[in-house]
DNA sequence: TTAATTTATTTTGCATGCAAAGTAAATTAA
DNA sequence: TTAATTTACTTTGCATGCAAAATAAATTAA
């Protein structure tokens, strides 16, 4: 048996597996919010910067941008945020957060600190180790990225 | 601001992150296999066991059950493994491999180097230990995901 | 200036991930 | 044994992730 084709040698099916355990985890306390994870991702970049172009939006969340079309669609009718057209530039589009989305955020305050408590066993020592190392990978991933095109 | 809320302090994100690179890195090498990752996974599974339980290959790969059912069909449309009932609980179904999934792993058996040589530029060290952190985190999740019943 | 091309974003089609409802068969309780 | 419950799976409905095609507007080339 080869050993590099075993799953429990795979490191992208940990990463899989994570993944989506992460999201899992947060769906609870995301649903008393109404929203989902990558709503949920969306509304963080927006309360570090608000007003902001939706390719701008692409690039910080790492989110698709097929899937954040329909993300901003559902915020907007939750009433989240405005979607509107640049004066100057037609084909863009800049999003800005409503009053009840700026709300929202206090509501989230807490969020962080009950998945940190869910992951209780790992010393800050461990998770900053963790951290650097999967901002290592990702760099590979850039790289990689870049190179195949 | 708050920090806790930043995007880059989120450990989840970087998951969220690094899981869409690795399924994005693979799906060129799987492409080629006519498979998807998620297929992928569920083949590797096969080959290091055949003639399992569905339920066994849900433990196993960690795919959700939902998902596992359409998966599993178009495998076997594809002509890669045959489900049948089992003869002494028929509430049971067992996967078995075809020929053409059995010969499929010898065409996937340079998939791991390939993703590998992508992330070049982390070391065998770095690895272990992100491995294992990865692992210790998975614990983590298992026990929150147990006592949230 | 008109045509060709590049940009910013949306739409479409396919493959999950997941909760929840539905099924069929086996098991346990009454 | 019949009813209630548990098991092993499948189906359904909704929300992405992603490649690829489609749009619309701005920019560049001829």
């Amino acid at each position: 048996m080869s050993e590099l084709l075993k799953l429990e040698n795979q490191l992208c099916h940990r990463f899989y597996t994570l993944s989506n355990a992460f999201t899992r985890a947060y769906r609870p306390l995301l649903k008393a919010l109404d929203i989902t994870y990558p709503q949920y991702v969306t509304l963080m970049a927006l309360w570090e910067t608000d007003n902001v172009t939706i390719a701008e939006l692409l690039d910080k969340t790492a989110i698709d941008g097929g899937a954040m079309s329909l993300i901003l669609k559902k915020l907007e009718d939750k009433g989240f945020l405005m979607i509107t057209k640049d004066k100057t530039d037609k084909r863009v589009k800049r999003v800005q957060l409503t009053k009840a989305g700026k709300e929202k955020k206090a509501l989230a305050e807490d969020v962080p600190a009950q998945m940190l408590c869910k992951l209780d066993g790992m010393t800050t020592e461990e998770s900053r180790t963790l951290r650097d190392l999967l901002d290592k990978l990702g760099g590979c991933f850039e790289s990689a990225e870049r190179e195949s095109l």
